[in-house]
Order: C-alpha cells, then structure tokens, then sequence
RNA sequence: GGCCUUAUCGUCUAACGGUUAGGACAUCAGGUUCUCAUCCUGGCAAUCCGGGUUCGAUUCCCGGUAAGGUCACCA
C-alpha cells in the first residue's frame, strides 16, 4: 500500500476563513486516519495578490487549530521546497518535457488580441476557447511570453471521492496558460507537477475547480502521470444570501473566532459537520474521534451554510466537557482587570461556578465580575423585579438585616454552600417568605447582577465577611434611596 | 449563453425502493426551592415541480425550475 499524502495547498493573499479551514481539515483528517503524512504548500506564484505576512498567518491558523503538518515551508521534508516561488526550475523542466513533445506552445497574442477573442465569444453566446484561436505557427518559447498546454480534446469520465461519477465533453478541454509571461508557473500547471513531485496521493480541494478537472486531466496524460484520488469539497455558504463564503461576504479570519471566545476543538467539531457526519445522531466530536471515523465518502454533496448560532451552542458544549484546569489556562486571556488581581485559586473556583454559563470565553468579565469587585446597589432591579418591587422599604431592611444576622451565625470554617442552603432553609421558615422573595432580593443584595450561579454557591465563593459586608451596604444604600 | 454540480423542517443533516420521513441547532411551552445558564420533558416545522419505472418512490430514470461553480498570464 502507497503511503497515504495529502496537501493544503493555499495561495498567501490573505487570511484563512472558515471555508479554506475546512480543506485543509479534511485533508489533513484523511491523512491522519490513514497514518500518512499531511503536507502544507504555498502557492505564492502571483506577485499581484500576494499579501504580506499571509503565509506566517496561515501557519498560526493552522496550527491554533491543532491541524499540524509533517512538511511544510518551515518544516523541511524530502520533497521541498514548500514554497512554489522556490520551485521555478522545477516547472521549467517539466515544461520544457511538454514543448520538446509538441505539447506546449508560446502564446503569441497581446492581451488586448485576447480581450476580443474573448467578447468576440461572449457576443456569440460561447464559452471561450483559447484553441479556437491556436496559432498555426507559434514563435519560438523564451522567457518573457507566456506557455500554453497544447490540448488534445476529448471526452472524460473520473471518478471524486466526494462527487461520485463524473463525466464532460471535449468541449471543456482548453489551452491553458502553464508558465505566465513573469516566469512564475499557473496553478492549473504547478498543482499538477508539485502534486506529482511530492507524492501527493489524495487532492482534496474546492468545487470551484471542477471545471478545469478535464485539462487537468489531458495535462496528466501529457506528462505521463497517475492522477491521485480526486475529492471535491462543495462550498460553504455565507449567512446570508446564497453566495459561496468568501472574504467579501464577511467570511471571518479563523483567528478572530478565537479571540472572540470560541475555542478550537469546537471550532473544528463545528466545521466538520458542516458537510460530513458520521451516519449516527452523535453532533458533538473530539479532534480524536473525528480522525477515526471521517471519511470522504460520507461528506455532503451540497454546499452548506454557516450558522453561527449553531457554532455558540457547540462552543458551550466543548466549553463544558473542558477539564478545569484547561479551560482556566484557555481563559486567562479573557477575565476583566479586577479579576487579574486576585488569586488564581479564586479566578479558579468561580471560574468553575460559571463554566455552565459560558458560550464562548468573552462571556467571562460579565458573569464573573461581581466576585471581584464590589457592585454598586442598583434600586431599578428591585424595582423591575415583579415580586420585590410589592415590598414596603421596611419590609426589606427587616428580611435583610435578618439574613445578615443569620449568615453571622455560621461558624468561619462552616461557610460551605451546604450550610449557606440550610441558614436559608431556616430563614424561609422563620420569616415566612416565599423563597421567589427572600432569596431574590438576597441575591441582589450581594450580586447587583441580573443573574449569577445558585446563591449557596455564589454566598460561599463571596465568603462570609463580603456576603455580609456586601448585605449591610446593601442596607445603608436602601434606607438612603 | 456553453459546460459542470446540487436540491429533505428556517439551518446542519439521517433514512438496502416499504419508516407515523429520524436527530441536532434555532424557536415555543413546561419542569429543576431566586435569576441566568446547564439539564430534563413536550410542541411547531421538510422530501422543489411534472412525468415515467415499480405492487410501492425522499430514494431509480427523464424533463422542467431554482441555486451554486466555471468559461483569467487568480488560485
């Protein structure tokens, strides 16, 4: 059996999103599974788009999410460079095979002669096609003019991992440029070679080049090489509207999703299943169980469509099944100033009380800070609140005065939410109150929060003198208001 | 316009030609001594249209329609 290699092959003119994510994921799941090797590629071949530092940036991408390559341009392997600008002599060499066979030829026309062969073939309603216009007696090739693939139309049937059964006409088999007139190989022709020399197996790309698949095809012929297993992935939507996700959509930087809380192993749980599952009803997947159970076959026909709402649920979902510890450590980006100052055992222990309430990490400030620093009483809450606000003023000192009292008798070393519920459960029977009453109105007394964890919980990780100090100026605050 | 691909709840999807068309997200209604979240229970909600093949089509075939891709010296 041939090793299994697989490649993400992608161009430096910006950052990743989510579709461009996905490739790579599924190649590299492929590779994973079979115990072969995953390869990273720049295909830096078009010195207009190329965007600066995208290349390092892609790399961060990758490896944030865990997708980790065993060669690449910063990993050398046996069958680099990894960076096609660093390739060129490679091209030429197998250009040269191609014109010294008669399959390649200068292309002799200026772009303006292209332009109007080109609206010459929109006027008459035709795809355009270059070998319509071949030159009968094409110059010489040198470096300056670009190369065309000299074709041999015909029809083909192959077979996509994905796609299934494939077939087209000869009609889409075209003179493609291979080496552009700056010297720097198409993609149509450096994929096909680079693929070649590095033992690629598995060519796991985009449905946008589906219609080429047939030159590519006739160029495998040409060179006289096997063609690896082709599997075509369908586009992932944008939110809105029915266009493939693409940046100018509002397609995100996968590094954003980070800093904006979400964390990775949801991340690629989430952009697995976007197109593949497994055949059973399981939703939520580990990075290990999707290497043992992905397959290409099972992956989706049809373009999908990011939900991000859809991805917040997975998030909390990994944010949950998260061991403290870890999420502590994926966390410590996110907590407000206030908590940076205290103890990481307290960051630790309220962190655990919140875990359950956190859909992505920003989350964090706004469900924790009133641990760590002392809110200002808030009249409104008691007034929107369609119980308390029925309370006279007096009413109100008394409950609270009596919890602060009660919640004085606890014994120091006894503060635990065991005994915080049972001080409670007396003081329920003692004042008669419906615990809707006393214990909301306790909970604002200490939290001024619209919400917060169970108020055991929140009491016992306050402690027993800030619950009560909390209470008293609670107290002081309402008798003033 | 040519060529290629696709078509199941709002969304992601499941269903050897025989199922009350299943699950998940979202949403709605309940429950868990207070809130929010979690968790649990339940509700709403789909096979693009038209032919054919078949005892029987979501499923196979044909034709529409719609959507997407592509027709670059971009990838």
């Amino acid at each position: 059996m041939k090793e299994v290699r697989t490649r993400f092959a992608p161009s430096p003119t910006g950052f990743l999103h989510v579709g461009g994510i996905r490739t790579a994921l599924f190649a590299w799941l492929v590779a994973r599974q079979a115990d072969g090797q995953f390869i990273l590629r720049i295909e830096d071949t078009d010195k207009v788009r190329e965007v600066e530092g995208s290349a390092a940036h892609i790399i961060k991408c990758l490896s944030t999410l865990g997708i980790n390559y065993d060669e690449g341009p910063d990993k050398e392997g046996a069958y680099g460079p990894y960076l096609q600008s660093e390739r060129l002599e490679i091209y030429q060499e197998w250009a040269q095979k191609l014109i010294e066979q008669g399959r390649a030829y200068a292309d002799p026309y200026t772009p303006e002669q292209l332009t109007e062969f080109r609206e010459e073939a929109k006027a008459t309603k035709k795809a355009f096609l270059y070998r319509n216009h071949r030159p009968e007696n094409p110059p010489q090739w040198q470096p300056g003019m670009p190369l065309r693939f000299k074709s041999e139309p015909k029809a083909y049937k192959w077979q996509d991992a994905v796609m299934g059964d494939l077939a087209t006409g000869p009609e889409v088999v075209d003179d493609i440029v291979l080496i552009k007139s700056d010297g720097y190989p198409t993609y149509n022709f450096a994929h096909i070679v680079d693929d070649a020399e590095m033992k690629i197996t598995h060519l796991i790309r985009g449905q946008e080049f589906l219609s080429s698949q047939p030159t590519y095809l006739n160029i495998y012929e040409a060179l006289g090489l096997e063609r690896p297993v082709f599997a075509t992935m369908p586009h992932i939507l944008a939110e809105t509207g029915g266009k493939k996700l693409g940046k100018r959509d509002g397609a995100k930087d996968v590094l954003d999703y980070i800093k904006d809380g979400y964390i990775a192993e949801a991340l690629v749980n989430f952009i697995a299943s976007l197109g593949w599952n497994d055949g059973t009803e399981q939703e939520i997947f580990s990075v290990d169980e999707l290497i043992a159970k992905f397959s290409l076959d099972r992956v989706q026909r049809s373009g999908a469509r990011f939900d991000t709402r859809r991805l917040l649920w997975m998030n909390g979902q990994h944010i949950r099944a998260l061991p403290l510890d870890n999420l502590l450590e994926r966390a410590a980006p996110f907590w407000s100033e206030s908590a940076l100052k205290a103890d990481a055992s307290k960051r630790k222990e309220i962190l655990a009380l919140v875990q359950d309430r956190l859909k992505t990490l920003t989350d964090l400030p706004i469900l924790s800070s009133y641990f760590f620093e002392t809110p200002d009483p808030d009249w409104n809450m008691i007034q929107d609140n369609k119980q308390l606000k029925k309370l006279e003023l007096d009413q109100i000192q008394q409950l609270l005065s009596a919890t602060r009292n009660a919640l004085a008798q606890i014994n120091a070393d006894e503060f635990t939410p065991e005994q915080i519920q049972n001080t409670l459960n007396t003081l329920l029977e003692t004042t008669g109150e419906k615990p809707g009453i006393l214990l909301s109105l306790i909970r604002l007394s200490v939290s001024w929060a619209p919400f917060s964890p169970a108020l055991p919980d929140t009491l016992a990780t306050l402690g027993q003198t800030s619950s009560i100090d909390r209470i008293d100026s609670s107290i002081a605050a309402l008798s003033v208001s």
